[in-house]
DNA sequence: TCCTAAATAGGACTTATTCTTATTTAAGTT
DNA sequence: AACTTAAATAAGAATAAGTCCTATTTAGGA
């Protein structure tokens, strides 16, 4: 809690208990959605309005502090930002991994052969965790 | 336009005028949101209703002749499916291309090393254009 | 403890999406 | 070419998602 209060306040924003109880269920989700986000500070919360909410999420995406997760066939999910990675997606149990991974050489690859200047990335890999697997 | 008369027929779905208008629209733009298909389309259209493009979308995406393309912070957008490809989002002009390159090698690495089976992927590159380029 | 800019609550408002039903149409059949 | 019918559409109601407004509250520095 006390990292996510340091976050704050690098950005010049206050920690409010609301604040503090939404990038703490996000950070104990790992990647969750507005509704499922609402719900769980709304039990500590009851009266936090659906604006507060969406108002946050929007004002710490824009400070780097959240990031969205966009993944097919799926509503919008958030995370915490970290160390760039990559999303694996179970297409059996929706459960969603992060997995780091070198992804230099096929971003070189795709620099030299499109003349695009590629500075970030973002990556879902679909298909079959190993618990989901036979 | 006869070639998605053909994927339709295929799919035992009617070429309605509005359907073919939609396909015709996404298949000129490459990736277009669904404000901007209404807008073209309406203008051949006028009688079409917004709740027979969402279902046309809805519907085309679960015969997979239509993707959803989901870009960084940016309005959901469709494309024709075709090869699998990439996309090249350029953080100045917004422009999005198609990009074809092997990314075989990256999935064997992410499937020895997480133990996922990887079926598909979702990669968008964000960067700088040619074009955009001093 | 005081002060003030920032943040919140709550509801109004707007935008996005889906649902409902009467009407129309594509396309196969005669 | 007319007939038939299941599929599709139009139009608007209904619902869901997201933003805005403003009076009140609060974090956090002095």
């Amino acid at each position: 809690m006390e990292r996510f209060k340091d976050v704050l306040k690098a950005n010049n924003l206050k920690s409010t208990h609301q604040r503090l109880a939404i990038l703490d269920c996000i950070d104990t989700y790992g990647h969750i959605d507005i509704d499922a986000i609402y719900d769980t500070v709304f039990k500590k919360y009851p009266s936090m309005s659906k604006a507060t909410l969406y108002r946050n999420i929007n004002d710490l995406i824009s400070f780097h502090i959240l990031e969205e997760v966009k993944l097919p066939n799926q509503k919008q999910q958030y995370e915490i930002r970290k160390i760039p990675h990559i999303h694996l997606l179970c297409k059996n149990c929706a459960k969603v991994e992060d997995f780091f991974v070198e992804t230099h050489s096929l971003m070189e690859t795709i620099t030299l052969n499109s003349g695009f200047t590629i500075s970030n990335s973002f990556i879902v890999m679909n298909g079959t965790c190993k618990e989901c697997k036979v």
